[in-house]
DNA sequence: AACTAATAGGAAATATTCTTTCTAATTATC
DNA sequence: GATAATTAGAAAGAATATTTCCTATTAGTT
């Protein structure tokens, strides 16, 4: 499906989405015209699903970053979509899953600060009779991060 | 630090960095040059960090995604910098913490399926004897991702 | 293997966008 | 309220994206 060319585009892509078209042409050893063909049927096709600028928390504000693991106190229709809502609705959620194990779910959430955090647990989560359980680790340090995917087969 | 036309051109450059300049302008109300000049300094002053394309993980044959906890056997600096060694080397590990709790550290991991990553486990994280425990959950579902943080102050 | 069809690459022209420069306006400071 | 510093805007020039047309390569069929 994808060919070596391609692989080369998106491992480039992934590093800085801002290249110009005749760089990526260059590093791939391709010329303009077929190069951007292909990052074009890479965006349709959904490979690339979107570009986007990625900050430094710590320059705006954002110190405290954290995993919550939450059980739900039912699995009812009301409290399971009011969970949803409450997950697309708070921008301080960047991931959930659903996970196995222990508890239901895995956030990830980026505060200012601690004390932030400690106010988003109680106002925002806990508040709503909603959550049944919730295990708490603060990220100390962030040894690793990145969001560049190494394509397989 | 940031005035309303930085926040509007970061809140926009994270859900598109590749949108013109000119269209960028437009949006936030600036015409074409100190709409750039603020983008330049966004990113020299690191508010920006890169742009990148994210991919979609199963289109290119990524479809387990994992975490997993993991404890050190001891902290000398042979093991540590043996572990900082994998975590930077190994490509299916996209973010590690060190976290407050019971572990030492928490690994996102993406790999091809469950049978990848159970050999990812077996032969390249335990095998090495620098890990005492571990514990592993799966992402069932993805019920939200974003990249995109919202500036406080 | 030769023919054909389909797919993909390349050169070059055109359209669009970026980037700089210069000037005017706004904001902050004393 | 005058002055300095900072920021916005218009417009020209430079760079880049995108299309078009043509050629080459690949894949499938006989």
């Amino acid at each position: 499906m994808l060919d070596s060319y391609d692989k080369a585009i998106i491992t480039i892509l992934q590093k800085n989405a801002r290249i110009t078209n005749q760089d990526l042409a260059d590093q791939v050893s391709l010329s303009a015209a077929p190069c951007w063909r292909r990052v074009k049927r890479l965006e349709e096709t959904g490979v690339i699903q979107h570009y986007v600028a990625l900050l430094n928390p710590a320059k705006i504000a954002l110190n405290t970053l954290a995993y919550i693991e939450v059980s739900l106190t039912d699995h009812t229709e009301a409290t399971m979509s009011g969970f949803d809502e409450f997950i697309d609705s708070t921008p301080e959620v960047l991931e959930c899953y659903s996970v196995s194990g222990q508890y239901d779910y895995l956030l990830r959430v980026l505060v200012k600060d601690n004390l932030t955090l400690e106010s988003f647990l109680m106002k925002k989560l806990l508040r709503r009779n909603i959550v049944k359980a919730s295990n708490t680790f603060f990220a100390l340090n962030q040894k690793k991060y990145t969001t560049q995917l190494v394509p397989q087969d």
